[in-house]
DNA sequence: CTGAAAGCGCTAACAT
DNA sequence: ATGTTAGCGCTTTCAG
């Protein structure tokens, strides 16, 4: 087993001292013909640069890590998180960084892997997608001098970077659309009331129904997330015949829609729904769902070059929203529209 | 910005050389006593070893490398990936690695994200997963000295290390299970013949058909793996009224099921259908899908644990394959067993 | 524009 | 059982 070339190595075959070499991978100043020189044993050797050393010598290490908890067992049932690492794999290539995934559940690895994110020179930085309200990770997080962003919208984070989207006000345009739409008795079946998207969803809703003189009053269910919790809720919600529903994800709304099915009921005929992610392909449900749309993908991106900033040392605390938009399709009974409403 | 804290700082604390902590961080020989002191000093002052400094030193970094090519869209609409991440990311937090993920699209970007990956100094092996036939990737990795197994059954690896399921006998299960059920006119709608799991799927099939005496014929349409591609092959596939088909996978087969169902027939009244792959939740279709289940978490999982015996210097190839599980469900019209059968 | 030299923080012989 | 001493391969002043 050969000892690895280093930059002495090459150094030393093309005449040079090893900052010369270093010079030319790094894009300092050098003469274009040792330049050239240099470049040509390189290219012939095959020399890479060692990663380790060179975090060790410039103290950055050019990983990011991603931090996704309770990853267990629905994480990937949902499209949402595959989304969001495809944005970020690909903002983290464009930048010619590396991406270090975290996934942790709820067992007593949690502890371990948690300090392990901060492990100096293993990451610069990392981006934490926090869901549940309160979540201590944040709160960990904060006490480190590790870089960090989150995806979502923490409550217990005074002053961080942060990127979301405005659940808010995407729930009260699905609100809003199905008051125009002339329903009068709407239901909502929620998301998890200990999650920050939840909540907003849920307010934003209530919020545009009220503007427009409607209220759920006891027609609200709340589920999980699962799409089986979606079908139980709507097969509750079915007793007191709203004629539409705001359903607060897409997958919950797959279940609601089949539990109308199985009532014998229609949709959008006797009751209209509205989903929020837009995540879920049209085709494949039937009718094709009508849904807020969160880009999830451009969080992604969006998440890796503010946390290039923070790297970079930016402190001003920057919260970033992206807007949603309405697809009108045929679960809520209008006439599908070629552009998306805001 | 105070220094970070090294291991001479809490030797001095501690009244200890810096071997001697790097001892007990690492569980060399240390006296009990000392050993107590030196403990208490890295509590209380939060010490952590610095990870590039360590790999830098040692020569192994404690992150294993997941490559995952043409990720680009279609690569999270399947479940099958998630999973397999779930099973890698579980198995790499138990034997305390950290994961790196390479995902990467057709785009020019291959060329640097793919050397990115044997840079020396970050990673210390790398799982690769090989889906199309003849990849060049493994013909790269095996030009270098990197450690590497493959999730798949790359057909251009002489001597490589691997795990996969075993597609063919999974596939021709399937056809024995319809045969025993008195279909007579089956028919296949294949995976890509470019990819070895489609390959081994198709002659799995068409050899458990041949020994029951049945064949395809013409009744055979190759579909891209998306839910829309098995949606239009079923589509073509009507027009010979086959009385039974197996589906080279769950997504396919989801919208097979669908054509079926748009055809004005009846599944399985009127044909039945078995796939290939068990991920897609029973419950997300009408009927629940009869499917060859393959054991992805567990193949992600060993993959982990066949790399790390390479990284320590196993090097003699080895080839491990799961079997599958045919689980009965509704699709196929028999009636669904408890025990899913070999 | 280029070379010399001093580390970065850690591990691993080698002494003691 | 513990301390001493070399590096690991690179970046980065600092001279020239």
């Amino acid at each position: 087993m050969e000892r690895r070339l280093n930059l002495e190595d090459v150094g030393r075959r093309a005449g040079v001292s090893r900052s010369t070499v270093s010079r030319v991978v790094n894009g300092g100043h050098v003469s274009s013909e040792t330049k050239r020189r240099v470049e040509a044993v390189i290219a012939e050797t095959g020399y890479r640069p060692h990663a380790a050393a060179r975090s060790l010598a410039s103290n950055s290490t050019g990983v990011i890590g991603l931090v996704i908890p309770s990853a267990a067992g629905t994480l990937f049932d949902d499209p949402y998180f595959g989304r969001l690492i495809l944005g970020i794999s690909s903002a983290t290539n464009e930048v010619d960084m590396t991406l270090a995934l975290f996934l942790f559940g709820d067992g007593p690895d949690e502890r371990s892997i948690i300090s392990r994110v901060v492990t100096p020179g293993l990451v610069d930085g990392v981006i934490v997608t926090a869901t549940t309200r309160g979540d201590p990770l944040i709160d960990h997080m904060q006490g480190t001098n590790m870089p960090f962003v989150v995806v979502g919208r923490p409550d217990n984070a005074g002053s961080t970077f942060c990127v979301d989207v405005d659940n808010r006000a995407g729930a009260r345009t699905a609100a809003l659309h199905l008051a125009g739409l002339g329903c009068r008795r709407p239901a909502l079946i929620a998301a998890p009331s200990n999650t920050t998207a939840g909540v907003d969803r849920r307010s934003g809703f209530l919020e545009g129904l009220a503007e427009a003189g409607l209220s759920v009053e006891d027609r609200i269910v709340e589920g999980d997330w699962s799409q089986e919790s979606g079908r139980r809720a709507m097969d509750r919600l079915l007793a007191e015949r709203p004629d539409a529903v705001f359903v607060a994800s897409d997958r919950m709304a797959v279940g609601a829609l089949r539990a109308i099915r199985e009532a014998g009921l229609n949709c959008p005929g006797d009751i209209s729904v509205v989903s929020f992610d837009g995540i879920v392909p049209p085709d494949l449900t039937a009718p094709q769902l009508t849904s807020v749309v969160q880009p999830v993908t451009e969080v992604g991106e969006r998440a890796v070059r503010l946390l290039t900033t923070v790297i970079a040392g930016a402190s001003t605390p920057e919260h970033v929203v992206f807007p949603t938009e309405l697809a009108v399709r045929e679960s809520c009974g209008a006439t599908p529209t070629a552009e998306p409403e805001a």
